[in-house]
DNA sequence: GCCAACGTTGGC
DNA sequence: GCCAACGTTGGC
């Protein structure tokens, strides 16, 4: 008998100075690129088309999730890679055998208020929700679909 | 494969 | 700007 799988949820971190929410909703899309962290990119590379995620304000005041979005395409390479002009060039990395891959998201919704981080620390433990967990420096982390669920009732 | 040095992240 | 956490690098 087959199951209905329901989307994944992800946490994905950008400093609102270098990319934010806005510019997510002004531009529809974009490549999540940059990620230069091999747990990180693990998680890129496990995400499905349909899977949902929450846009994290980091290195912000204050940080906090502002807003949803959905994977669009999968196994994309990061171009950055192979340029020698880009903060995230990676000299090492080969257009035969790609070091970095990510994906395409696309803007779903902005929240009408910042969750803080100081909120999440109040509503979830460091069991229910990877991102309150001290010292958690990850750029993308996965989410259960029950705390997300929770999460956007906070909206 | 160990580990010290170094660099980066990111909250405060 | 401070500093704790932690990933990466490179000598050995």
């Amino acid at each position: 008998m087959n199951s209905v799988k329901s989307a994944n949820y992800w946490l994905m971190k950008s400093e609102p100075d270098v990319y934010s929410i806005l510019d997510l909703q002004r531009e529809h899309d974009t490549i999540w690129d940059g990620v230069r962290n091999y747990q990180a990119r693990n998680f890129l590379r496990q995400m499905k088309l349909g899977d949902l995620a929450f846009f994290y304000h980091s290195n912000s005041t204050p940080p906090g999730i502002v807003g949803l979005m959905k994977i669009v395409k999968t196994d994309v390479v990061d171009l950055t890679q192979f340029e020698p002009t880009s903060k995230y060039y990676d000299p090492k990395s080969t257009s035969d055998s790609p070091r970095w891959h990510t994906v395409t998201v696309q803007f779903v919704e902005a929240f009408p208020e910042i969750i803080s981080l100081a909120t999440l620390k109040e509503q979830f433990t460091a069991d229910d929700l990877l991102l309150v967990r001290p010292g958690n420096r990850l750029s993308v982390m996965p989410i259960c679909v029950d705390v997300a669920n929770r999460i956007l009732v906070y909206r």
